[in-house]
DNA sequence: CCAAAAGTGTTCGAACTACACCCATGG
DNA sequence: CCATGGGTGTAGTTCGAACACTTTTGG
């Protein structure tokens, strides 16, 4: 990698060894009242057919927060989604290449602004419930592990879970949000009080029926806050 | 700086631009009653003379942690202090020599375990309470603003404000610890149940006389652990 | 009229807050 | 003996947990 100054495939030269430096991805969505993520299934070596989070090197002018934007722009086709900074891998070794340092994301989104098609060096991207996800190149594991941990841990002090909601939505959804991500049922009356409390919320005026029950009324964020943290 | 492929000064070369990489830490201890931070004087421009954040280039084959532990243990002579991860800081500009990504780190340290020199390429290593930091080199002022603010948060659902203390201390000291950190007085009896109620720590069976006051019993950390979250 | 989700209050225990006095020591 | 920090309990309030029935709609 670093001994071929005569080659001119290399012209960006430098003092001492550098590293390469990604930003990696774990979108969160639900899907048929599962959390699932993003995966892309890898079309080149190191780990070419193996499935990996979307992400990508970081221009050399570019901020990380945008290259991760971008990079899940080119996959998904979405952009403003929620993206928070996750952590740096960096061990040495976990790019058989070369050193690769990789700033990781948490991003969420509701299913229904998605719509996930193949970008250029990915042979295919496709949707895993977390519980059940395929052998994963790098140390993408890792990396999924401390986001789905992060997640889960946000529950508790922050209004992050209304990033996997459309703009509009019922108590009844956003229950179900909740009780997919705490993979538990939770009584209504005590949600619906707590919800409510939060004052994040506000009705919209409108009704939703879907199906044979009785309306639910429609609510949306208050705020323009992505997620507020609580107390 | 990669226009200069003839030179033999720059013998690493990549197909693609590389950005440096490395890590900065955000020491903070106790000492005066009040909460503190190490800096060191820059001995080289850019931003020669004035205060910058501990920290360096990550070696290339070097994982992170390490590399921030032992740029601490080059400054300060400590080695064994907690350190975690803060985030990763890389607008680009934020160096003017090149592209600089820096994986910053929040350590922390009680006082007793702390003699600080100054290492080879600053020429001074000082500590400043945080409530008057002098002019920050590079974007260090945005770093320290985000390692307090975790600092202050972790409180609530943490044991990170023990990494403050030696071995042993008494429950006054670590109100005292509290206290400073949280910039307000608290409750002795409620502190003090509180602090029992942890399950986090155990009487030494010894006293500690300072003073002209009655002796106070000492405590340590049951566990092991660096930091254990609650509930 | 039946199935299905929407909507709604009360009671109990746990956890946090406020608050004042005696104790042991050094000087 | 006095100044200083060490050490202790109780009452009131707030917050979260448990728990069941009526309402409205579509079919």
């Amino acid at each position: 990698m670093t001994d071929s100054r005569e080659d001119t495939d290399q012209p960006y030269c430098y003092r001492y060894p550098h590293p390469a430096v990604t930003t990696d991805v774990v979108l969160f969505t639900i899907r048929d009242d599962a959390l699932q993520l993003l995966l892309i299934e890898r079309g080149n070596e190191p780990f070419k057919g193996s499935w990996a989070l979307p992400g990508g090197f970081v221009d050399i002018d570019e901020d990380l927060d945008d290259c991760a934007a971008r990079e899940l722009a080119e996959e998904t086709g979405v952009e403003n989604l929620y993206l928070e900074q996750l952590g740096t891998f960096g061990r040495p070794g976990r790019d058989p290449r070369e050193r690769v340092i990789s700033v990781a994301y948490l991003a969420l989104a509701p299913e229904e602004q998605l719509s996930v098609r193949a970008g250029d060096d990915a042979a295919a991207a496709a949707w895993f419930p977390v519980k059940a996800l395929p052998p994963l190149a790098f140390d993408h594991d890792e990396v999924i592990a401390v986001a789905h941990r992060r997640l889960i841990s946000k529950l508790d002090y922050s209004t992050i879970a209304f990033q996997l909601l459309p703009e509009t939505f019922t108590l009844g959804e956003l229950q179900q949000v909740y009780e997919t991500l705490v993979d538990a049922e939770i009584d209504k009356r005590n949600f619906r009080k707590w919800a409510q409390a939060l004052e994040q919320i506000e009705a919209t005026g409108e009704l939703r029926r879907r199906g044979k029950h009785r309306p639910a009324r429609v609510y949306r964020l208050t705020g323009r806050d992505r997620i507020t943290y609580l107390k």
